[in-house]
RNA sequence: GCCGCCUUAGCUCAGCCCGGUAGAGCACUCGGCUGUUAACCGAGGGGUCGUGGGUUCGAAUCCCACAGGCGGCGCCA
């Protein structure tokens, strides 16, 4: 198309009465009314309302082009900024010249249906104004997380998706067929990352996850994007205050940058969260949760009620630590203090639960061995995670983000699947 | 993997308990309307009631199985 000087919705709002504007864009909504017409025209900064006057078209005859105005058909118009105390939002444009871009067939998304049609129609789903909101805020926390990255000098790496051993023993991996030998969908880049601090010292990777279990909850995917980072010489009090100062940064970043869209989510009330966030240890939590009447004893996993109970009463984000040895997977590094504990923290959002994991690593080969073995796995599979152990091995610590549960949290959606362009759960990957 | 609910017009649902082969709203088409905000008013077209089997003179309705979806649990980020 040829390069032509149109305005952008939001800056057409900002001009006064009597303005000359050009716009492009598509049709929101339509309101036929005789000899006059409404649209509300909506491009990537916003809508606003367009009248269509019959004596007003100068380029075609009015009959012809509304046949046409269908929602959803894009358009570029001409016309006239105009104060007007019964359009949405104080202003409209009075429409002079109007050309259709593209035509719109029966468009499928309207009010009232179901979850499962609009998940079905999410290629067109995507166009509105909710979801745009959601991830315009989406990109604001990826954006304010990178920027925090690159403030304090990280690495950025790229790590793979085909991998052959699993981080966690037990999560379920999706198999692929690797030319004829097995391989898997990557769970966490944590292995890769460890292999990269050696040198770049402090990494960290935004892609995404897959894990194959059939989780029907409003907090699971089976493809998410996994934010991760590892940093070499890192104790687990430097890690979790590496997650605070990054979580706070990325949240105050886009609460600053989408004010528009959280006012459109009715969610102008949150705020990046108070510091320092909450430091509880899992003991202390126990206590909280039987204290609500929960049968919860000392190596038990908290599970989803106990969960919402700990998220419930918070009122910023908060640090479960030191979780049991048999809760975790092999290379968490021993409490010093007690045996049985990990140094290893899960951080929760409020009203949310669980959004993070991070810990210290296990540095020292022979403990790291002994640890594969309680855990009856195979030595010969962590062969080259080993390795890492015996070159220069020095103290670490790192932690994974679910950017989903981030989003979901700080936009106050009931799901995840709402958090990412298109979801992929156990029943759907489509479209 | 387990538990619960749902599946009837393009979409959202009513009808099912007490069996007699279907109805509303929205959308769509046509007509009307110069101030609508999910516009409104009038008319019209549109359904082998998820699939398979069973009971019955007769099944959307009762029974069984299967499939798909949604919600929750487990698992986790």
């Amino acid at each position: 198309m040829q390069k032509q000087e149109f305005h952008k919705v939001i800056n057409a709002l900002k001009l006064g009465e009597g303005e000359k504007v050009k716009l492009r864009g598509w049709i929101d909504n339509v309101r036929h009314q005789g000899g006059l017409t409404f649209i509300d025209l909506r491009d990537s900064s916003g809508k606003i309302q367009v009248t269509i006057k019959k004596q007003n078209l100068t380029n075609v005859n009015y009959e012809e082009i509304i046949k046409n105005l269908s929602r959803e058909a894009s358009v570029s118009i001409e016309g006239i900024i105009k104060v007007d105390p019964r359009a949405p939002g104080g202003k409209e444009v009075t429409c002079n010249s109007i050309q259709i871009i593209g035509k719109s067939e029966e468009y499928p998304i309207r009010k009232g249906v179901s979850v499962s049609y609009l998940l079905d129609h999410r290629h067109l789903y995507l166009r509105r104004e909710k979801m745009q909101a959601i991830l315009k805020i989406r990109n604001k926390l990826l954006e304010g997380a990178r920027r925090w990255f690159l403030e304090n000098e990280y690495f950025e790496i790229q790590c793979p998706t085909f991998i052959t051993a699993s981080v966690e023993g037990g999560a379920t991996l999706f198999k692929v067929d690797y030319f004829g030998r097995k391989a898997y969908l990557t769970q966490s880049s944590q292995f890769y990352l460890e292999a990269a601090i050696f040198g770049f010292e402090k990494v960290f990777t935004i892609q995404p996850s897959f894990r194959a279990e059939k989780s029907r909850t409003r907090k699971h995917l089976t493809e998410f994007w996994h934010l991760e980072a590892e940093v070499a010489f890192a104790t687990h009090d430097d890690i979790m205050e590496i997650e605070e100062d990054l979580l706070y940064n990325m949240v105050k970043y886009a609460v600053d940058e989408c004010k528009k869209e959280f006012e459109l989510l009715k969610r102008s009330n949150f705020e990046a969260p108070k510091r320092p966030f909450i430091r509880m240890t899992y003991l202390e939590a126990l206590e909280i949760i039987k204290g609500k009447g929960f049968d919860i004893k000392f190596g038990d996993d908290i599970g989803a009620d106990e969960e919402k109970v700990i998220a419930n009463q918070i009122d910023r984000p908060a640090f479960i630590m030191y979780f049991p040895k048999v809760t975790r997977a092999f290379y968490h590094q021993p409490h010093p203090e007690d045996n049985s504990l990990t140094l290893s923290s899960d951080l929760y959002a409020p009203t949310q639960g669980e959004i993070a994991t991070g810990g210290q690593r296990i540095h020292d080969l022979n403990l790291l061995l002994k640890r594969i073995e309680e855990n009856n796995l195979n030595p010969k599979d962590y062969e080259w995670y080993l390795d890492l152990r015996r070159y220069g091995s020095v103290p670490h610590a790192g932690f994974g983000m679910g950017i989903e549960r981030i989003v979901k949290w700080v936009t106050g959606i009931n799901h995840v699947r709402d958090a990412i362009a298109f979801p992929r759960t156990s029943n759907r990957v489509y479209p």
